[in-house]
DNA sequence: GGACATAGATACCTGGAGGTAACCATGCCA
DNA sequence: TGGCATGGTTACCTCCAGGTATCTATGTCC
């Protein structure tokens, strides 16, 4: 066997369980996070009302969006403002630190419409599955 | 209230459920899988054992570790090779396209790196919990 | 004989993410 | 009177990612 592979020094010695690269990996970790955090930004000031984000995230209920919105405050990403009126109307805002986030967001769904090939090229289990049968 | 917010657009018409922005996060759905990707980048050629990998990532069991990689294989992000030798000996290596993902990855950590102030800022569950009345 | 290292397989368990559906309060409108 | 829309909340359920522990096989070394 190939020493070239035996001796592999730990380089990463700073790769520890709470370094910078492995929290960003947080934002990701909730399903919705990411998106929601997209979709205010679309937005004139990154504000936008429960219901239009409902609309704008295919797929999410509305109890995933409150829950994550809530989530999303309490870590300060978002502001919520609530108008007394009636029927109730809430909206939300991405906070400064909220807008930061932005950044890397985009970065990586820029590169995801870029690589759509690449991620199209990926063996998915469900493509997989699917696939298996179909021209074999 | 403010009728900017009122009328907000369905902008996002092609953020459907399988663009590439939201397939691009399904690398970040399962823990390891960046992680292993960047592991594996940061040595000679893309390649290493698994007791190297096991050894570089903290925390990582072996089970997942493997569990990980083989569906990294599934997908076509890595190959396997076997060595027939005694103790067995087996190496993973980034494929063409496991290697296209490594970019964005990058990407991202190294954001996280730069903006490391951003990510103390965010107010974790954890840390809401562990600072609450520490110095209140 | 027994420990160690190699790379796994396998059984087992659990938390919690994420989803569904029903309910609430209220005013408008037909 | 009943339906709709507003933004939530709540109860409930399921699934599986992720983790632990134990077992395999084999050769070397003490």
């Amino acid at each position: 066997m190939p020493d070239s592979i035996m001796m592999a020094p730990p380089a990463d010695d700073e790769w520890r369980e709470d370094c910078a690269p492995r929290r960003v990996l947080e934002i990701f970790a909730s399903k919705w996070t990411s998106m929601i955090l997209h979709a205010l930004d679309a937005r004139h000031g990154g504000t936008a009302r429960t219901g239009v984000l409902l609309r704008s995230l295919p797929g999410i209920s509305k109890k995933m969006l409150t829950q994550t919105l809530r989530d999303m405050e309490a870590s300060g990403l978002v502001s919520r403002r609530v108008y007394g009126t009636v029927p109730p109307a809430v909206d939300y805002t991405l906070t400064p630190l909220g807008h930061r986030f932005v950044e890397p967001l985009e970065l990586l769904y820029g590169w995801a419409r870029r690589n759509a090939d690449a991620l199209d090229a990926l063996t998915t289990q469900r493509t997989l599955r699917e696939t298996s049968k179909t021209h074999g």
